[in-house]
DNA sequence: GTGCCTCGAGTTCC
DNA sequence: CTCGAGGCAC
């Protein structure tokens, strides 16, 4: 549809394009050319970084790009705010602004029958300290197969919709979120805060609708009502969200200034009073009989519902017995997703390959004809390690029935969690007669890798000092992703093209901190080339230089030491305190002795293993080589040293109890320590201060007993100004 | 020594 | 998201 005299697209006469000079251009044609690119360029981002095909070749990209900004920088009151000139490499996750959740939304754990239900019942009972003969209530309603939203509103005013993200901080959608008309704007009454939680979903009829209708209009289908549903919320133009057909559910809550209600069903009523559709599934159920009941009720209306529901979500009803139960890392002890069997789907394996993973893990994927499962074409399908390949778990115990996964077989696939694909079955009456057991050590062999896999272990891994180029790409990934380096500009595609460079090169973290000085000295520079423009180039130099200056903890992570996680560095860290000590402590810890051995172990979260495989990496001497050449271009900062002045709890003595929901026993040890406090394992007379969690015993009783201050969780946070 | 609880690592598809 | 394994409490 293009009207007379219109220019055609760059797009499509690729990067070769003429446009009139800049300054000639009148304040209209530039705001109409403006707005067009700042569209094409934000969609070509969306598509490079998303999951469609890149739509541009680099440079026609980057011609955009370059116009865009050449336009934006003669006309600057014609810019938009959504300008994707501001950002390198900007991802769809990054047009929406981050909103971190004041309570973190958290996932459930998943059951698939009822002997994992009646274990969910005995272990709050114990955890409760309840009699064998009272059932305890609980809620049951269907488990809706949308997406999280969290809706805050303040004085009864909706101000914020949030999407759950990693449930520490997600995306506001807000302007999309009050396009849905199950979502109130204003709750009358409602108390000065709340923030109500559901899910957004898409009926079936809906869907379809709306498939019909992007085909009709030339636009991509989507897979199932989930998937459209989370397409339609995350639109920039909240336009296009109004105009599809999203509802939404609320079942939870998360910060609110006064309590709804004394049990789970009460307060979904007072959700209901506010105008919130609430499931008209949800039942009232005493013990897990009738939890089961519910189940089956649920299951059998499943196909009528005109909505997809992938399980049953139990809840203990009182909310004074959730609030004693309290959460793990990531899951409330008091709530289960009671799951429908996954779908399956037979399909031909058709070969069984090795990956290479960053730390040397070398594992079986199976590739396989592509099948819809669950509304999702799978063509892969992870098969962890030679034993679950053969048909048997690391203790000798039979899985599928004892049967192996041979090439050529028919297997039968479903995505564990609805997420990754597996394999269930084997037909063996299908099985090719020429079909050969397969067979790691002569596959390795074959690849030309010596890899050993090591008593007690169920993982093959590479034999020490091979590094071959799939492992440095990973392990140079790991050093720029988020937790370590997360230098802007430099994704899994640059690493890539990067490492593969015969001028300027990155194979190991030290390259990427001299690349600007070698880029001077060469001649073919970086700007000069495919997908790189000046000011492209100069991005990626200036987000390289911003990450000279770096936290320690970040550094060890960014090591990718086996063993040694995010959590781990950060513990090292605060231990160490800076590099210097850091890089000594492990060069001079001996082989599981002396005195900076035992000071490494004698941190909490430290075992020998760890401890082990930290002083090994240093003991390797190239990979030391690299380490230190690394270290020599960056300015570690120090963590911060235990600071015992001013602190409310140095000198103290404090005793962790219970459950802590808010940290790790670790960090809390950690933060205290860091503030100047000593933390002791028991109560006794010298004990200042014990702070229990739900679930505390003896050790509260015995701070009882002798008089000791003992606060909770939330008082503790509040005391170190947390 | 056993049994929980976390963390680390690997994996897939969008 | 799930598995395996490390770390720690009992």
């Amino acid at each position: 549809m293009s009207a007379p005299g219109e220019r055609e697209s760059p797009k499509d006469n690729g990067g070769a394009f003429v446009d009139s000079p800049v300054a000639s251009l009148d304040p209209g044609a530039a705001k109409a050319e403006i707005d067009r690119l700042t569209v094409e360029v934000t969609q070509a981002n969306h598509a490079y970084h998303g999951e469609d095909a890149p739509v541009l070749s680099d440079a026609a990209y980057d011609a955009l790009k370059r116009r865009l900004a050449e336009l934006e920088t003669r006309f600057p009151d014609l810019k938009r705010s959504d300008s994707p000139t501001e950002r390198v490499g900007a991802t769809p996750s990054e047009t929406f602004d981050k909103v971190s959740h004041r309570v973190r939304m958290l996932s459930l754990e998943n059951a698939f029958d009822a002997g994992e239900i009646d274990e969910f019942d005995t272990r709050i009972r114990r955890f409760l300290n309840l009699d064998a003969g009272e059932d305890l209530t609980y809620t049951a309603e269907p488990k809706i197969d949308g997406l999280s939203l969290s809706l805050r509103y303040v004085e009864g005013v909706l101000v914020q919709a949030a999407t759950r993200g990693d449930g520490e901080t997600g995306e506001n959608v807000t302007a999309n979120a009050r396009t849905i008309r199950d979502i109130p704007k204003s709750l009358p009454g409602a108390p000065a805060v709340l923030e109500v939680r559901g899910e957004v979903y898409m009926g079936h009829d809906e869907f379809q609708d709306l498939n019909a209708r992007q085909t009709r209009e030339g636009l991509k289908t989507f897979a199932n009502p989930r998937n459209a549903a989370a397409g339609s919320l995350r639109q920039l133009d909240a336009g296009i969200t109004a105009a599809r057909p999203l509802h939404f559910f609320a079942y939870a809550w998360g910060e609110m200034s006064e309590p709804l209600a004394d049990t789970q069903f009460g307060a979904l009523d007072r959700l209901a009073a506010f105008g919130f559709q609430t499931n008209p599934m949800t039942r009232e159920c005493k013990g897990t009989v009738a939890l089961l009941a519910a189940y089956a009720e649920v299951e059998q209306k499943r196909a009528t519902l005109g909505y997809d529901i992938d399980g049953v979500v139990y809840k203990v009803n009182s909310l004074a017995l959730q609030q004693r139960l309290g959460f793990r890392s990531t899951t409330p002890r008091w709530a289960i997703a009671h799951k429908f069997p996954a779908e399956l789907a037979w399909t031909r394996l058709e070969k069984i390959e090795i990956q290479v993973g960053r730390t040397g893990a070398l594992s079986p994927v199976a590739r396989l004809a592509p099948v819809t499962v669950g509304g999702v074409v799978v063509s892969n399908a992870t098969l962890h390690n030679e034993d679950y390949i053969a048909g048997r778990d690391a203790k000798g115990n039979p899985i599928r029935g004892g049967k192996d996964i041979r090439e050529g077989d028919w297997v039968q696939v479903y995505r564990a969690g609805d997420v990754i694909p597996k394999i269930a079955d084997v037909d063996l009456s299908k099985r090719p007669e020429d079909a050969r057991a397969f067979d790691f050590a002569t596959e390795l062999a074959r690849l030309g890798l010596r890899g050993l896999r090591p008593e007690g272990e169920s993982v093959w891994r590479l034999a020490e000092g091979q590094i071959p180029p799939e492992v440095a790409i990973e392990r140079l990934n790991h050093f720029v992703s988020r937790g370590a380096f997360d230098i802007e500009g430099l994704g899994p595609r640059q690493i890539e093209m990067f490492y593969a460079d015969d001028t300027l090169p990155i194979r190991e973290p030290a390259d990427i901190f001299t690349l600007a000085r070698r880029d001077a000295r060469n001649l073919s520079r970086l700007k000069n080339r495919d997908g790189f423009g000046e000011r492209s180039a100069g991005n990626l130099f200036q987000a390289i230089e911003d990450r000279r200056k770096i936290s320690l903890n970040r550094v060890i992570f960014a090591l990718g030491i086996r063993h040694v996680g995010e959590n781990a560095a950060n513990l090292l860290a605060r231990h160490y305190g800076s590099w210097t000590a850091f890089h000594h402590a492990m060069i001079s810890a001996g082989a599981g002795e002396g005195p900076a051995w035992d000071d490494l172990l004698a941190i909490d979260g430290v075992g020998a293993v760890m401890a082990a495989s930290l002083v090994g990496t240093f003991a390797q001497a190239a990979e030391r080589a690299s380490i230190e050449r690394l270290a020599e271009e960056l300015d570690v900062e120090d963590s911060r040293r235990p600071m015992t002045e001013g602190s409310p709890v140095a000198g103290k003595t404090v005793v962790f109890t219970g459950t802590l929901e808010k940290m790790t026993r670790a960090e809390a040890k950690a933060r205290a320590e860091a503030l100047g406090a000593k933390v002791a394992g028991s109560v006794s007379a010298k004990t200042d201060l014990v702070v229990a969690g739900p679930g505390a015993g003896s050790k509260a009783k015995q701070a009882e007993a002798l008089g000791i201050e003992m606060i909770d969780e939330d008082a503790w946070l509040r005391l170190i100004g947390a």
